[in-house]
DNA sequence: CGGCATGTTGCGCA
DNA sequence: TTGCGCAACATGCC
């Protein structure tokens, strides 16, 4: 489920699993998800390397390794990491697979990615999609007048498809946005150039209060039974707020659910 | 079988 | 130059 929450979840593991970690081996077969797109160059280079640290910039992360280069990786619609013994069956899906050591013992760590959709760069430099990213609404907050700037030159955008926007708030997909704007009470559909000032602050803060419930909800892993979502994917269904039947709308292209009354 | 899915990019056009 | 609208990508699941 990779959306800001998910993937902040994800830097946590890698830092667990990966900080300090010396990388004896990388193997994978796949030149789709893989930047060299050769496989085997892209295994090679990452070999005898050392991860020093893991940062997240909204669905990115940065792996930072001890010759300077860097690893950035989205895990694009479907991908996700997976911790475990050296010896233990390779999990399904598994599109590269680390061999590490670290602490004098050895682990590994798969990136399982069944659409093959995510995306793994090695580089030096710093590549133009992490640079056009705008602010992490986690990381560096929410400035409510800069972001009234963005959202004015958006003159058929819907607020929705804006805030989804990489370059207006890094970090927000689908579903943050569709559960932050009816935390917000404010329609998905209104023009982004059209929202007051009142209802960016509580659509800002109907996005740190998504995010944080569902870090929460990842945090408790096996213990969490039900998904932390009050709208996304109920359309039909009573609004947990007023009770009229949510409502399904299509926006750029992405399904939408919100509640007709209240929002 | 048809429809839907947590995301991004690239293209033509205004 | 910037914004817009859409198809494409690859695969699983219901």
């Amino acid at each position: 489920m990779p959306e800001l929450p998910d993937v902040e979840h994800t830097r946590k593991n890698l830092s667990r699993w990966m900080r300090g970690a010396r990388i004896e081996h990388v193997a994978t077969e796949d030149a789709r998800i893989v930047r060299p797109k050769k496989p085997r160059a892209f295994a090679r280079e990452l070999a005898d390397l050392t991860v020093e640290s893991i940062e997240r910039r909204g669905k990115w992360l940065c792996l930072s390794l001890d010759d300077g280069r860097r690893l950035y990786i989205h895990l694009g619609m479907t991908g996700w990491f997976v911790h475990d013994r050296p010896a233990a069956p390779s999990p399904a899906y598994e599109r590269v697979r680390f061999d590490l050591t670290r602490k004098g013992k050895s682990e590994r760590v798969s990136y399982v990615d069944p659409r093959r959709w995510g995306r793994m760069l090695l580089t030096r430099e710093e590549p133009s999609v992490w640079a056009a990213l705008g602010p992490d609404p986690l990381a560096d907050g929410i400035d409510i007048g800069a972001l009234a700037a963005r959202l004015a030159r958006r003159k058929k955008r819907s607020i929705k498809e804006a805030l989804m926007d990489q370059s207006i708030l890094a970090g927000v997909g689908n579903i943050v946005a569709t559960e932050a704007l009816w935390n917000a009470g404010v329609d998905p559909r209104a023009k982004a150039s059209a929202v007051s000032t009142t209802q960016l602050r509580a659509i800002a803060s109907g996005l740190r209060w998504t995010i944080e419930r569902h870090l929460a909800y990842l945090a408790a892993g096996e213990a969490a039974k039900t998904d932390p979502f009050c709208v996304y994917g109920r359309a039909g269904k009573p609004c947990p707020r007023c009770g009229h039947r949510l409502a399904r709308v299509v926006l750029g292209g992405r399904t939408t659910t919100y509640c007709p009354h209240c929002q």
